[in-house]
DNA sequence: CTGAAAGCGCTTACAG
DNA sequence: CTGAAAGCGCTTACAG
């Protein structure tokens, strides 16, 4: 008897008299024994509660079954942006279809990069990570395949991006052509200061807005146009929404770079008895769900996160059976115009 | 030189000289050896470019640093619902500060059991799982301790629970109350018949429902009452409401058991030009963000998502670390009126 | 400070 | 069909 502790293969081989191949087949290739020796060996499993250990398993295997998922921000803040969430999804269900487990890895005491190196999976998904940020340099280090969505495309790793800059162009021009003139721009910060040092999507988005902008005329920021800088969640929109009420400064539109901002503005204005749109119109990027369930609309952005996860996903699935690099590529975005621009 | 593969601890050993004992160290108790060691192995492995493989560091320190959550229905459905992404937030930051990481285990090919097996996870919280189902039993197999959020509190396990019975008394009273008499009930489906056999939540708040309407003289269901069964998204609020338009039985109030359900259901009121409170009172069922996010506000039952989620991880860190079991727990909810109901 | 060796629990090519 | 043995890549008690 042993002491305590889990039940092993030895001891079924022990109370069966099989041997660890046996007992192995027995639960793995059950064709390839006996029936009696199967019988056997599972009788006496099933009385000693005994089932194979996974994580031994997979170590003899020399596979995980598993990928990670590295978040920008802390798990908490992450996961209230339906943005994000709906990103999981996407890589979720082709986790599901290929029969993988999703493990999320969140920074261990403010370090992505030992969370990372402690991680066991087969491969990687990035959020908004950059490719000189510390823990791209911990991911390199475990010679894994790994994909990153909203990264840098040009930093050399296979990656899954909107057209930033062409879509904030957009929405931008779009603002504009109503006739605004007194504009904020709503840009994102990271949530606290270590962990998203630098975002070249952020870089971009803003560029697209100059650019709209500046063939209006306007200069980013100028005499009429004021940049805000917000944490990415409902409550830093309403925070940034509120400065924008506390200069008074004959703002009529707010430029979100995310539509959880925008949320968190339209909010913040409703409850200081400003009207969306007629007294000030709000624009978000990303068309969450929320964007359509909420009155007024918000007119946004579309770049399908769930159609962003899926594709890092089928392509990190890729780059696991071929070992080979896979292209980057840019999912189509779309102006969605509702009621919350007028 | 090895010919390709990873490079281990081996190689390390053969290039520098020394011994594993003294790699193992200078990665792990740096203090341990001399400077010189440390700096002669630590330079070895950075040019081969080698970092000790964690999923054979988990196995011989026999953890694994890592607990699983399964989902009720197919990770897609799950993460579209707020109410679960919530509790997944509450689940994670909970991880996170035990710097522990967090699995998604989705149904492999239809078997949850099966993903369940494969999975190498120190403990596990499900969502939604009945001690009956078959799935349970995989758990109980693995000898792992596992907590359940909205499982059957009678079930022997651990769980972490909403006092589903009041709560839905208490908003189908307030419906009463405004006077409403045909009343919509609209309950959970599964989304397949597969996965979710049988809930005890679901019935738990059909009791609810029907003790308030008994006390107001009505039987559910009954002449002024109908019972309708949703897939628990927001396309399944709109494939039900408009069930409910189409009978067209004077119905003036939807009480539903999952706000995502009444969100699709107020959806497609609205697109039917039935106005909301108007025509037809909606009550949902977890008060998820969105709830307070949309206009008219839905009047709904608040259960404190996160907290449940932190609260079961909370107890599967304890039993993790005691070894012995927790009580279950019941966490407060509060009726929170808006003005979807009138 | 350093190293030889046992051990973590499984899988599987190989020989019988 | 069955089993002895090597191997997966690490950690660590123990002896020197």
């Amino acid at each position: 008897m042993k002491s305590r502790g889990r039940i092993t293969i030895q001891d079924i081989v022990r109370e069966s008299g099989y041997s660890k191949t046996s007992v192995s087949f027995a639960f793995n290739s059950p064709g390839r024994i006996s029936r009696k020796a199967r019988e056997k060996i599972l009788s006496v499993a099933q009385h000693l509660g005994y089932y194979p250990d996974s994580l031994a398993r997979n170590f003899s295997l020399q596979r995980r079954n598993c990928i990670g998922f590295l978040l920008p921000h802390g798990l908490s803040v992450s996961l209230k942006n339906p943005y994000i969430t709906a990103v999981l999804e996407g890589i979720g269900s082709v986790c599901q279809e290929k029969e993988y487990t999703l493990t999320m890895i969140p920074p261990f005491g403010e370090s992505l990069s030992k969370a990372v190196r402690s991680a066991s999976v087969d491969g990687l998904i990035t959020l908004g990570m950059e490719a000189e940020m510390h823990v791209a340099e911990s991911i390199r280090l475990k010679h894994i395949p790994y994909v990153t969505i909203d990264g840098n495309p040009e930093g050399g790793v296979p990656s899954v991006n909107t057209d930033d800059r062409t879509a904030a162009r957009e929405i931008m021009e779009h603002v504009l052509n109503r006739g605004h003139r007194n504009i904020a721009v709503i840009s994102i910060a990271g949530a606290n200061e270590g962990t998203a040092v630098h975002s070249s999507v952020i870089d971009r988005r803003m560029e697209g807005y100059r650019e709209a902008l500046a063939d209006a005329g306007l200069s980013c920021p100028g005499p009429t146009v004021r940049v805000y800088r917000s944490v990415c969640s409902l409550e830093g929109g309403r925070t940034a929404a509120q400065q924008v009420l506390d200069e008074s400064w004959g703002c009529t539109a707010a430029a979100a770079m995310s539509d959880i901002i925008a949320l968190g503005c339209m909010q913040q204005f409703r409850a200081s008895g400003i009207r969306i749109p007629h007294d000030i119109s709000t624009a978000g990027f990303d068309n969450i769900p929320e964007a359509s369930i909420i009155a007024p609309g918000l007119t946004t952005v579309d770049q399908s996160a769930s159609v962003k996860g899926r594709s890092a996903a089928r392509m990190l699935f890729h780059m696991l059976e071929t070992r080979s690099p896979e292209p980057s590529m840019v999912v189509p975005h779309k102006l969605v115009m509702r009621e919350s621009v007028q």
